[in-house]
DNA sequence: CGTTAAGCGAGACGGTACGTCGTGTCTTTGT
DNA sequence: ACAAAGACACGACGTACCGTCTCGCTTAACG
């Protein structure tokens, strides 16, 4: 017995030349100048092509967003909680312009469209928050953490002030450089076991 | 010399139907659904006075949503930080439905638009800022917060990981009265003098 | 190695079924609706298989044509001109609405492209031209025409009003026998011999 | 009571500009060349225009067609029936490339389509009509012809068998030249008067 | 107190992008 | 080895929207 549709099957490079376009178009041009036929040409591939991968310019654009997962590389281990924080920040953990020009468009998306919001947390959301739970997690082992501290709320208390900046000030790194790190001492010293 | 312009002057009927059509759109039809036909229908107004009043679409969307500006009001003294705090956020500080509906489109259009950035800061983040900032002064005087805190750095950690659990739940009241204090208890810890 | 059967020699049966379905799209909605992909699944083949026996579509439409020409049958002798005119009119000689729907959409194609202007004239007009000449050549060994008379001629004046009328008033088939057969007693007035 | 629409009003310039367009394009590159696109950018119009002015397409070619009604002009008379026919095809009463290269096209939509095909009547048949029509009322008025002639009769028998060779021989001058005037003289025999 | 310049609703205008569909070619799997 | 199924590149279709431009009319300040 076959699982296989009959037909010629999708193909694979064509769905990612689209995607891959689109992201060149989206980077070079913006949202708004974002147009289907310009991804066509780029990609050269057919309208109906993309319309078969893709229902419409929606999906073109979320298929582009999952698609940076991929570069989010693993947080290193630099035996501190402050210097696996810092780390994390450094490698541009969330100040990668990719995000930072993408998240606040998909979030548009996603008000009203749940669907679209839980894309926007699979693909953006959930693994920069697995990798700030992987390194509290090791500072737990090391006892920098109390042991039952409520990683999500830790989370919630590290990231949070952080995207606030990013959404308010605009993504500048400056900026966020020096703000960003300045809560984490403040939880860092209330969280601490020892006190 | 005169200072008036000769002619008929510019319609503030005109002006007021266009503002409250355009919110009305905006929020039954969502961001995408908003064309300046169906404002122009609703609001019983020729196209060229909306391009007479308002250069393009954006805008026409600024304001909309600065016009929402005058909804907030002041908070009340309740007599401690945690309590003002609290009853801020019960009035609806940030989860009225109008903000967590429109605010995410905001920012979506503000990203690479620095003059949608200024007014979505001017319009929506400063004036809670403003309300945040008036509880921490008297917390301050009461001898709640230590003299020397730095209160736009308090702001942050309060409002930040309210604000991006804001954005992750899509503004689930409910998700909201559960996370959204947490982190206040904690910092009110760590920045209390007496310690 | 396997002696496994060359595939179905389905080659003739497909073939039917393209013409037959084309005919049968052609009927039900018309020239402009015919569509490669509607009688591909109407006849349950294949477009490759289409395109192998057809190299386009103009070609598929002209096969679909060609197979009317079996329908016509061979004009009686009825043992005058007269009627044996009569006859081929009443047999429905150019009346048949398959021609009379076909033949207009025909020509349209036929303008500008000489291949299909012979396919025309080969699978419609020649054949009746034949017949009508048959008919004329017994009047001719009957001594009811003139010896030399140029009977490609006097076949454009009998058909040519006959088709004019056909084009003009859209081949209603009673102004067809109220004005078709007029032009006929005229003509063998005069080209009758004794006179 | 305002007999006057309001609103900007329909401009006889982009819809001039249209049809000559539409022409054009249909002169240059065909039926089956024509696009809207081409029209649109020849035109110097926009597409919505277009449809705004046009329903569709066909509506777009059926308002070209009409447009060369214009250009018929009037038969001369030269002093005999035989003198006037022939001035007539001589000066292009039917041998018109733009006839000869439209009508059957015309003559395809027709078919099936009541409208179209008054329009194609309307359009290209009635005025040559009246034409030929002016110059047999002459002819009779000259004793050229019986008083009793159906003079539509005539016209089917003059313009029938010249139509039919045009039809089949695809408008080859060459060809119409040669036989479209044998029949007349047989007809100007058989309606003669005195005989 | 009438001119007059600029306002007004209405809607057509030139463009540009959308998403659908049709043509003729190709690449699969099944028989 | 050929057939069905259907994906592919290309390009036209007809719709919707943007921001500009006439229309004919109102409205108010100035002469």
């Amino acid at each position: 017995m076959s699982a296989r549709a009959p037909g010629r099957p999708r193909s694979a490079e064509a769905d990612e030349a689209i995607v891959r376009a689109t992201l060149e178009v989206l980077l070079e041009e913006g949202f708004r100048g974002l147009s289907v036929d310009a991804v066509r040409q780029r990609a050269g591939v057919g309208k109906a092509t993309i319309y078969r991968h893709f229902p419409d310019k929606d999906a073109l654009v979320v298929a582009a967003i999952r698609s940076l997962h991929k570069a989010v590389e693993e947080p290193p281990d630099t035996g501190s909680l402050e210097g696996d924080v810092h780390a994390l920040f450094a490698q541009g953990y969330l100040s990668d312009p990719r995000i930072t020009s993408f998240a606040p468009r998909l979030l548009a998306e996603a008000a009203g469209s749940p669907e679209m919001h839980a894309i926007f947390r699979s693909a953006l959301i959930e693994p920069r928050r697995a990798f700030l739970g992987a390194i509290l997690r090791r500072a737990v082992e090391r006892g920098e953490l109390l042991d039952d501290a409520d990683l999500d709320l830790v989370i919630d208390l590290i990231a949070g002030p952080f995207i606030y900046r990013l959404l308010i000030d605009g993504g500048d790194p400056a900026v966020l450089a020096a703000r960003g790190a300045a809560p984490l001492r403040l939880l860092l010293e209330g969280l601490a076991p020892g006190r």
